[in-house]
DNA sequence: AACGTTACCGTTAACGTTATCATTAAAATA
DNA sequence: TATTTTAATGATAACGTTAACGGTAACGTT
């Protein structure tokens, strides 16, 4: 239910912005003397620049980014591409990107995509007409065609949270095989040597990262795979309670799960309580991403902790470097990541 | 620790895009022909308009989204200002403004303040040098100095999440007393009399409204009100955790606690967890929001649902009507609320 | 036949800023 | 004193697009 409440207002949609020729002509100066002041350039005497700072100030002057961008080719905008900024894992990567794009006086304009690869592609090319001076871009999966466009069309652009392996471009992204073999290796130092891994779609580098490292481990103890342990598919909550559900009707045998990421163990957390077993005394669980509800849980989840902040931070850092800098080498950046142990 | 690999690259930052003028050349018709195309103008002949359509799909004409904004006026980009766009509450909303931006074709630039005032107004005039078209604006206090600001400077904009009761000025909110009302009432027909409520500071109006719905439930119930039992303060997880330990301390003998937040609430649960009491059966909890985590908790948290994704689109959507419609009026929306009744 | 209407298209100017070059005055040097 | 250098400023053009206006040809109307 809406309710509407309306009063008598005197505002409409015409504003008003002093421009530059405005300060310009109050101090009695050229145009381009004006903006020398405000630009903070050299060859300006220090007195003019002063008196042309002050009434720029009284008037309220704001510069317009859009006639900049026109004349200098640079929007002081960088456009990030990312699946859902609800997902806790991309707030804190977005946050990252938000707080270092600020510092360094960037703005950031986001699209989601909800995993749509159409809505991937077409989230580019509007930020393109927005002529981002850059791109922060989470891919929906190893397609690479945009990509490809996009280095053809000399845009910088950084990959984010995954490795194009076979291709020469910036990316950040995380050790996930580390990841895999660090929580493997916990479950199997706790006893455990029946692990279920509910992984992500294998197409998806993060997903086969780290099941590489949980074979990794497993051949590292000696412990034998069993294919049937491991299961690929979507990635929320929903899918983890599910996979967990089926987990328990193929009558598996195993004691421990190792979920993709903290939302799936979430999930798994619910199939396991409707079963009546105890976590960690019965199942043992892992997640990943150490995203902050972790901790709130109860029991507290054990999981692996990635650099989301930082990956956010080192990705705009790396765009920048390209925008800024001619440098004609791909730059790629690995995070290192570790596990935290909790109660489960 | 950061792991380099540095490999060949042959890509700059001179990005080289198509200009309306190259696609006109190529279809020998002048540019504001093209421009009548591409712009999907009536005064042009079918043939010519497929021709430069044909064309700029060719070339890969991008259109300047600068050059636009600098002779419209209108950037197609809309300013979000928000606490922290980490915060569940927030990343709903913002979401839901992404949303509906993505459907009328605007983008969003957002940028948080960290409950920070000096860096909301430095967020506002960034958001102005960049020419949005609006803002949606979730402000930190009930300070207005640079609401009114905008007023005098006849920017569109729009407050989110709060009412400035004594300002004729577009806003979406909440009815936070109903918010109030039903959660202690749900607590009371459970048959508790002393209930605590950790609320927000005073001087922002949610807060103000919700500890008004509380009076008012208890008011119906014929429950007298105690002091001592409302506390106000900071709002996040931390603050629930130790507000509530400190009401254990002052041994106030309550039984039920309305927290101002699921966040909130989720400090509540672990203080009274560590205290060894079973909830709800020691001690009944609501919190406020309804952000996803509230149904993974064990127990899962009643709490009042706020329409967060609504919030997000109702705000862009009155923007937008401030924008494009000459509509001189203050529209002022309030949504309802509801309670999401789980274990506690 | 003369005029008006319509459909289509082009010319010009403008949005607000900055880059480039030219200019002036003052200071330094020969 | 004549010349060169330096500091400070101004004039002009340009970025890429669209708005406003003007023009032309084809057709219809009287």
């Amino acid at each position: 239910m809406i309710t509407l409440t309306v009063t008598l207002m005197e505002i409409g949609s015409n504003m008003k912005y002093i421009t530059l020729r405005m300060v310009a002509e109050k101090a009695k100066v050229s145009v381009n003397t004006a903006s020398r002041a405000i630009n903070n350039r050299p060859d300006i005497n220090l007195e003019t620049k002063k008196r042309v700072l002050q009434i720029a100030k009284e008037l309220g002057y704001i510069r317009n980014g859009a006639a900049v961008a026109l004349r200098t080719k640079k929007t002081g905008t960088v456009g990030v591409v990312i699946e859902d900024n609800r997902n806790p894992f991309y707030a804190e990567v977005l946050n990252g990107m938000e707080v270092a794009a600020r510092e360094k006086n960037y703005h950031i304009i986001f699209a989601n995509t909800q995993r749509d690869y159409k809505k991937e592609e077409e989230a580019i090319n509007l930020l393109l007409a927005k002529r981002v001076d850059g791109l922060l871009i989470a891919p929906v999966q190893d397609r690479d065609d945009d990509i490809k466009n996009l280095i053809e069309a000399n845009i910088p652009f950084v990959i984010v949270g995954r490795d194009f392996e076979n291709i020469e471009l910036d990316a950040v992204y995380n050790d996930e095989v580390k990841g895999g073999f660090l929580a493997t290796e916990y479950l199997i130092k706790k006893g455990h040597k029946r692990i279920a891994l509910i992984d992500g779609f294998l197409y998806k580098s993060p997903a086969k990262g780290r099941l590489e490292g949980y074979k990794k481990a497993l051949k590292k103890y000696g412990i034998s795979m069993d294919d049937a342990l491991v299961s690929v598919g979507d990635i929320d909550v929903k899918d983890g309670y599910e996979r967990t559900k089926q987990l328990f009707e193929k009558e598996l045998d195993f004691t421990a799960i190792f979920a993709y990421n903290d939302m799936m163990a979430f999930g798994a957390m619910q199939a396991i309580r409707e079963k009546g077993l105890i976590i960690p005394e019965d199942i043992g669980l892992v997640g990943y991403d150490d995203i902050p509800f972790c901790a709130l849980m109860d029991p507290a989840l054990t999981t692996i902790r990635l650099k989301k902040q930082e990956l956010g931070i080192e990705s705009l850092k790396l765009l920048l470097s390209r925008i800024n800098s001619n440098r004609k080498k791909a730059k790629k950046i690995m995070l290192d990541v570790d596990i935290i142990v909790r109660k489960t």
